[in-house]
DNA sequence: TTTTTATATCGTAATATTGCAATATATAAA
DNA sequence: TTTATATATTGCAATATTACGATATAAAAA
């Protein structure tokens, strides 16, 4: 045990729980942060916004992309790193549609 | 090393990031979807609905509660969670912000 | 009171995540 | 070509998460 039982979920929660677990770290939150506040979106400006070491804000950019986060473009040597909305819209989505069932019952508890 | 290091970076960001990550297990998205269907949200409902042992679904119920996304009233011997719209909202908040600002900007990469 | 039912907690094994130094890779500049 | 710059990967230690059997707790039923 220790790993998570992923065949027993349905597709749907499974990639829910991907994007939002992508999305469930600071430094992921500060990443998006800072892409969505600033023209440029290069790699090493990212990396001197965040108060880790440079591998460490790699592996996070990284996560963001294997979840669809965001998309990386090679420009030169350097490599832009841009948020990719579609992602966020789906979890946006899913949230909009859990509080729509919810409002719509009567009280619980 | 291995802990994240949570005081390098905002409360908003903190904030925002454990919500996220106790979003992010496809049981604990499993039993969102469940309460946000289901009339009753007894416990016990809850475990029979999934497919994992008791002590693992009062553990994922556990996380929920403690990031604020459900909460549970005491009815007799059993207990009743439901979900807190609140928490969810915040994420729904952020998400939204985020992609506003993107859409302002003009082409990246 | 004893037993049953419902849920939580403890203890622990398996696995995953976080963080970074060292190093690799690959393009740009000299 | 050599050197500098930008980013990724590797390897590893520290820590966290996941899962569950065993057990505790506490209310309900018998």
């Amino acid at each position: 045990m220790g790993a998570t039982k992923a065949e027993y979920f349905t597709e749907g929660q499974n990639e829910l729980a991907r994007l939002a677990k992508a999305l469930g770290h600071p430094a992921r939150i500060a990443i998006l942060d800072y892409l969505s506040t600033v023209d440029t979106c290069i790699c090493g400006d990212i990396v001197n916004e965040l108060p880790l070491a440079q591998p460490t804000v790699s592996q996070h950019l990284k996560e963001l992309k294997n979840a669809g986060l965001i998309k990386g473009t090679i420009e030169g040597n350097a490599i832009c790193y841009c948020i990719d909305e579609t992602a966020l819209q789906h979890l946006n989505d899913y949230i909009a549609h859990i509080s729509e069932r919810i409002s719509q019952r009567t009280t619980c508890c």
